[in-house]
DNA sequence: TATTGTTATACTCTATAACTATA
DNA sequence: TATAGTTATAGAGTATAACAATA
């Protein structure tokens, strides 16, 4: 049995992958994994995935945002975006007001329990957020985030 | 429409993300999302998928290797590689064959063909690889992959 | 009893097309 | 004609449970 630990504990430092463990873009699917795991178990308590976390966030920050603007900007399709502010509306974290002169579009606002459940998210993910940059080491968080910008636009 | 052109372009300039676009987080997803989409086009003209070149990468590295292994170190699910082996197999890029003392498992290896298709791939993915490392700028690749195992492990 | 590969299934995320009501 | 939101649907990718054969 000491026989069957030792192959198993060994496993991800013996089997190569082939060059794939030197490849930032391997490494980067690993973090980015592990990043939203971890996120998302820090925002368990309030019941928000990521995508909720960030979809109040923005409108938090310009209130009176309409759905397409915020597909945009958080790269999720229009369509998509309908059942996540329907589930915010429900539980009366998200309201969806009147835009004065286009009876199409919807002005999206937090309510005050919507405002009041993102203070104490907002808490949760600057814990979580302080785990990530902890982690990098020596690499100057402006500089990560300038070359994962550029990656972002290859 | 010039009003409305300008108003288009500015959206991604002037909507505040929350604190979204300078986080760590926020730009791995981007990052890790161009990066794939990129290897996908890249592999296209092979028919390989991101997940098969790693498969085929690291039974090159390791020949004789179980499903259950490359799952691991490729977090990948045995119940999920199941389908990505079979359809290596049907190509003819991949074999099945026996393990010595084990008639459960399979020892993977690369055909003939499959090692052929693999050498263009690699020259493919060489190509692809290059134009992320570009986009590192500053930040050292090898400080960069240290950071990014960092937080694979939060 | 435990493990390898397998099957079946479900759940999340994402993508596309078409519809409506407005513009 | 074009756009905002919506609906329906389909496709990945991923996760879990249970089974047969073998250890």
């Amino acid at each position: 049995m000491i026989e069957a630990r030792e192959r198993k504990d060994s496993i991800s430092e013996e089997v190569s992958l082939g060059g794939l463990e030197t490849t930032v873009g391997f490494l980067l699917r690993l973090a980015q994994v592990a990043v939203f795991k971890d996120l998302l178990a820090a925002l368990k308590p309030f019941d928000l995935r990521v995508t909720d976390l960030s979809v109040l966030l923005v409108i938090e920050a310009t209130p009176g945002l309409q759905q397409r603007v915020i597909g945009e900007v958080l790269r999720v399709q229009r369509s998509n975006l309908v059942t996540i502010i329907d589930q915010l509306e429900a539980r009366g974290l998200v309201r969806r007001g009147p835009v004065p002169g286009d009876r199409r579009a919807y002005a999206l606002s937090l309510t005050v329990a919507g405002e009041a459940l993102l203070q104490k998210a907002k808490a949760a993910h600057a814990q979580h957020d302080r785990k990530v940059l902890d982690a990098l080491g020596k690499v100057d968080k402006a500089q990560m985030l300038a070359a994962l910008e550029r990656i972002a636009a290859l």
